[in-house]
DNA sequence: CGGACTCTTGAACCATGTCAAGGCGTGTGG
DNA sequence: CCACACGCCTTGACATGGTTCAAGAGTCCG
């Protein structure tokens, strides 16, 4: 389900917004805040499993992840899906379909989730008066088109076990900037999910959570994680094969 | 070698340019085309093997290849190269760049080749004169989250085959696009850097190179390459293992 | 309490990588 | 203009990381 509200005028805005330091706002002064409410006027309940938007929908505005998460796949020739991100709070979904007006990919809720709606008209209808919004957007662009070739390199450069450790370390950094913990966190996506999005099978990743456990490195029931050793992680990750 | 030169009068602007349906000024009226000719007013050439910027350089524009190609790669914490991107006249180099003052990558001319520079601080001052050059800005980010996205898919859910297979339909493709001919060109990269941005080695390039030969779906002697049976080929990269 | 997911673990297999040898082409210096 | 050397490509034999298939154990939820 899916489900439109406006935003009351009472209700929070980017100006009051607590992660307005990750999102849009970032970087604007409190006047240029003030203005950016009045480009988010509607915002999106999804529950959980439901999608935000299909391959293949109209493509009229972007949407910052309020509160939830949601994953982001392609589908291949032969109906295969391809994860190719898991978004959280303060990151924008949406930004893939630009071009044509369709969008290319499925948006979908791994919990019950809220998105402030972005409208691309009101966008530009409000950037002549607010500069810095362009700016802000085209930030926002790049990180994901960075992020998406960094996930080319782990893609085609890593092992199984760099991957793996590599994500969550990138979780645990994404999460404990919005304020959770670092070292213990809930992951909301199933074993085939991450797999998918690694490119491994979820028996790899299941095996290399049983393995990381028995070196002591995390901790893992089911999808709580706990990081233990941070450091031993990075070394996993970063370093190669030498 | 890199030479900056300024952009003659008389010179051609991307009011005249060849590449206009492709790059920038796609979409644009005569006028707004005109008042798009005030940004470019710096070319660079670069000569083959050397680089148009490198991993660290200070970002302040991003570049609109005129004529050549360029090869964009990230490095690994081992000092690997990962290749994200062969560029063709009409795309942009650098749009992974613009949210540190850091380029996140290198960017290395294939051949010798020319690039107009689009300095992001002109940008932003055009912009609200021009609002159609955000939009079209816009555009081409999208399409390059989208490209990479694909790229992920390619590499996470592809065999060897098709990816090899999707990589030849890809350049013919775009080769198209730029007037060239559809079935046969001249590979400017290597087998190694072609095995480098499939994932691959080169080796696995090489052998299905001669495989697809074999099969007569296509023709290569060294980097020239005809491809002689596109439906098989489509067939190949599109159709999944079912 | 039962049924359906989801996850774990083992064993066999396979697609692709690795290592190694040789061929082709091109440019350079004698 | 030839010969030699170097880089790039091809091909073969073998190694292996990760997948596939299969069985069973938790865990969640009605």
């Amino acid at each position: 389900m899916r489900k439109t509200i406006s935003v009351a005028p009472d209700s929070t805005h980017c100006s009051t917004c607590a992660l307005s330091e990750l999102c849009l706002p970032l970087g604007m002064s409190r006047e240029q805040r003030v203005k950016l409410d009045q480009l988010i006027t509607k915002r999106i309940q999804v529950k959980k499993m439901d999608a935000l938007f299909h391959l293949g929908d109209k493509v009229e505005a972007v949407y910052a992840i309020r509160s939830g998460s949601i994953k982001t796949q392609l589908e291949d020739a032969a109906g295969r899906a391809q994860i190719t991100g898991f978004l959280l709070p303060g990151e924008i979904a949406g930004l893939d379909g630009l071009i044509e007006l369709q969008q290319p990919s499925h948006a979908i809720a791994m919990e019950n989730t809220e998105v402030c709606v972005i409208r691309l008209d009101e966008m530009d209808a409000l950037a002549p008066h607010l500069p810095i919004l362009q700016q802000q957007f085209r930030r926002l662009m790049s990180k994901e088109i960075q992020r998406s070739h960094q996930m080319v390199m782990s893609l085609g450069l890593l092992l199984s076990e760099q991957r793996v450790a590599g994500f969550l370390l990138n979780m645990s950094q994404r999460l404990s900037a919005l304020g959770y913990s670092s070292t213990q966190f809930v992951l909301r996506m199933s074993r085939e999910d991450i797999g998918n999005y690694l490119g491994l099978t979820l028996e790899t990743v299941s095996r290399l959570f049983s393995r990381f456990g028995r070196e002591g490195l995390i901790r893992v029931h089911q999808r709580e994680v706990q990081l233990l050793n941070l450091d031993a992680l990075r070394e996993l990750a970063g370093a190669s094969c030498d």
